[in-house]
DNA sequence: AAAAATACCTTGACAGGCGAGGTATCTTGT
DNA sequence: ACAAGATACCTCGCCTGTCAAGGTATTTTT
């Protein structure tokens, strides 16, 4: 992937409820799904992907059961709790502020090249 | 402040080195311009602002001076580099991509509410 | 029979944010 | 005159999310 881990650090969360709110489904696949969405710029790493499950887990946002595959390997499958979406709609609500503020605080800079480089203060 | 730290962790470095393309600053005035640019929603903590100022002069982004003030507390000035002007540009390059990717990834489960919640795969 | 894909998981290190604490100077209120 | 607050700097150590590296087990492809 492309774009460097920090700037998606903190919304993985959202990510996956998101994606849960499809429908129930489990991690490999929740990977795969981004993967193809973003045309493999970003996936996130499974590591980050179990811990971001128990912690989801733990806080009552989703909850988890095994799937009765007669076939392949077992999957572990996720849902979303009533919880979990009310925790999303804040998260995407707060993403939105987060947003708007740092597009203005960046882009600060950017009557630039133009301003003459005043000397301090 | 209201918004979340880790929706703005990663992004200290751009903030600031936006702040500098105006012009040479210091510690104290970018927090406070921070502080008022967003009515108090947010401003950076004092021990993140100055690790920051640490690493982006360890990085050649910025360099700094004393300042000469005859009265009041001394201050350190911080001017951006060349380099610096490039990495801004790249970090702004880069923050477009990920906020791209990210409302597609976090919407992606809007049509919400109305998709009829189907179990499983 | 070997390799790759599907699918899960844990451990330990790392890096950035920040609470808590510290220093020194100047200004304002009483 | 003295205390309080603002201005201005700084460091230490914890916390949390990420992820490289390693592991297991099954199925499919070569």
């Amino acid at each position: 992937m492309s774009i460097t881990a920090d700037l998606i650090r903190g919304h993985t969360d959202a990510i996956i409820l998101a994606a849960l709110l499809q429908g129930d489904s489990y991690g490999y696949r929740i990977n795969r799904s981004m993967f193809d969405m973003t045309d493999g710029r970003y996936e996130l790493k499974e590591a980050t992907l179990y811990t971001a499950f128990r912690r989801l887990e733990e806080a009552g946002y989703i909850r988890s059961y095994w799937g009765d595959e007669a076939t392949g390997a077992r999957r572990r499958y996720y849902a979303i709790t009533p919880d979990g979406r009310a925790a999303y709609r804040n998260m995407m609500r707060e993403w939105q502020e987060a947003s708007d503020l740092l597009e203005k605080l960046m882009r600060f800079g950017c009557a630039e090249e133009s301003a003459a480089n005043a000397e301090q203060i």
